[in-house]
RNA sequence: GGGCCGCUAGCUCAAUUGGCAGAGCAACUGACUCUUAAUCAGUGGGUUGGGGGUUCGAUUCCCUCGCGGCUCACCA
């Protein structure tokens, strides 16, 4: 046995030697008949009843009198405390208690509930059981599990002991499941399409690269589901969405992910401004039936997702907040000039859409509250239709709250021609050196040239959303295993002697 | 990738100018029949992230590697 820490090798010691006097420390199945907080919420009548209930959890601390051992016992819907008293769980279950059980141990009690002195709801138990040994002992009752690389790594221990980590991840699936039940509401169909695509689009990035032995062939993991979706809407499902991981190969940051979770809709016979009103709605009623409140707090301020949300020129915000007015420079020189003189680096060559890009990120930390930024310029936005009265600018728009983009949304380009020259453009941006355009995908072209209706399209980050409704300052925060580098092991051999 | 910070017992944290590596919880032994961070008495537990260097002596200073956090860059 290697690598064993003292209070492991005890408690492995402890195990091996129930299981010698016939006591399995890993048995089938419980007999459980009560969630502990079924007891606690009905502790009066099942007292005055004097019902006996069986309940289950981890052993979370022992406080022992002597002839009485108070314990409690965790499970998923609570705790409850055990009053183990000599004269009624008997002095052999008393001693099991004290010398074979250990904290952390998942134990199985059948008892009578009642209140102790103090009122404290109890359960007055008759027979202790072990469920499942406990080799390895829980952090510090008191302080918990704080250190984030093991929190990180070992999130079973992060659940167990911290139960705010716990909150915010059923609120996480509580917010996937109610956006489900909003969109089904509404008539939009969920599909899933592929994750191993053989040209990958739909979004400015990098992509991780896989192979298929049998197939012979190069594949990509999807940057977005959007080209896709979109060709559902041509063969005739007229409000899609799928929720599902998009992979995007490059650094992470408090925002970034390089595995992350997307919900990427379409409507048909819908536009840009269709959407702002779904957004709204659909993100202020998560937070209604999630939070129970309109207002969040997110990295100590105080946001009103009420709608409706200000709608603000993507121009007129960057200008107020850098004092940079990009339509003034057509010329990307001129533009460049105009930025460095704002005090914000760039990258020597940097492209029109680089630079205006530059710009919005130093625009972004300051919007708060909520906003639906419009109109972006056609060469940041190769999918989306241009606007009627300007073609160099495109009926786009994308969210911000608490200072992070939250989701994008457009118009969808449905011309197979103006399509195609995007594309193009896209494709001669890649030759010249910047890796994060999309490829060519001469079959989406083909589906754009049966017809898609005109839509509205939207991608909401989910994990981003999260972040806002459970004011988790980092991404990290409402991943349940985020990436991490790769670590040495944390087990030698287990062999019981 | 750059900069800054961190890594000490199972957990949470100390350690003066470079001078015997400590505490609380957890563990172990004992006392105690209504406690709830139970209490009281006692005991064990360390490759101070790894390696190298300086020094009579390194947790402390230097170099290097690893892992993490923040941040900038990259990137929605």
């Amino acid at each position: 046995m290697r690598d064993l820490n003292e209070q492991q090798e005890l408690r492995l010691e402890k195990s091996g030697r129930l299981r010698q006097n016939g006591i399995d420390p890993y048995p089938r199945r419980s007999r459980r008949t009560h969630a502990t907080r079924e007891v606690v919420d009905s502790l009066d009548d099942l007292a005055a009843a004097g019902q006996e209930v069986i309940v289950v959890g981890r052993l979370r601390a022992r406080r022992d009198m002597g002839r009485t051992v108070f314990a409690d016992i965790e499970d998923g819907t609570g705790r409850i405390q055990l009053l183990c008293r000599a004269n009624t769980l008997g002095a052999e279950g008393l001693e099991f208690l004290k010398s074979d059980l250990d904290l952390g141990d998942i134990v199985e009690v059948r008892g009578v509930p009642m209140r102790t002195r103090t009122g404290e709801p109890s359960v007055d138990v008759r027979e202790v059981r072990l469920l499942a040994k406990s080799l390895n002992p829980l952090p510090d009752k008191w302080h918990g599990l704080e250190d984030v690389e093991t929190r990180y790594r070992q999130r079973y221990v992060d659940l167990m002991v911290n139960p705010e980590v716990r909150d915010v991840f059923l609120r996480r699936a509580r917010i996937i499941s109610e956006m489900r039940r909003y969109l089904d509401d509404r008539g939009f169909v969920e599909v899933e399409t592929p994750v191993l695509q053989p040209i990958y689009g739909g979004a400015a990035a990098r992509a991780f690269t896989t192979y298929h032995n049998a197939l012979d062939q190069t594949l990509y993991l999807r940057i977005a589901t959007e080209l896709y979706l979109k060709r559902l809407l041509v063969g005739g499902i007229e409000r899609v969405y799928e929720i599902g991981k998009d992979f995007r190969n490059e650094g992470t940051s408090t925002k970034h992910s390089p595995e992350f979770t997307m919900m990427e809709l379409y409507q048909a016979y819908a536009d840009y401004s269709d959407i702002m009103v779904l957004v709204e709605n659909l993100v202020c009623t998560l937070a209604q039936q999630v939070n129970g409140s309109a207002q969040v707090r997110f990295r100590g301020q105080e946001i009103d997702l009420t709608p409706p949300w200000s709608r603000v020129p993507l121009r007129d915000a960057i200008l107020q907040h850098t004092g940079v007015d990009y339509e003034a420079y057509p010329e990307t020189e001129s533009l460049a000039a105009a930025v460095r003189e704002a005090g914000i680096e760039t990258r020597p060559g940097a492209t029109r859409a680089e630079l205006i890009d530059e710009l919005l990120d130093n625009t972004e930390p300051r919007l708060i509250q909520p906003v639906f930024l419009i109109d972006y310029p056609v060469e940041l936005s190769p999918f989306a239709k241009r606007k009627p009265d300007n073609p160099s600018v495109t009926e786009r728009f994308e969210f911000f709250i608490g200072g992070i983009e939250v989701g994008n949304a457009f118009t969808e380009l449905n011309d197979p021609v103006d399509q195609d020259e995007r594309f193009r453009e896209q494709v001669a941006e890649r030759e010249a050196g910047n890796e994060e355009t999309s490829q060519y995908d001469e079959d989406y072209v083909n589906a754009l040239m049966y017809g898609m209706p005109p839509t509205g399209g939207l991608g909401i980050g989910i994990d981003r959303l999260v972040m806002v409704l459970t004011d988790s300052p980092s991404i990290r925060d409402v991943i349940l295993f985020p990436h991490m580098r790769a670590r040495h092991r944390l087990v030698g051999q287990l062999s019981c002697s």
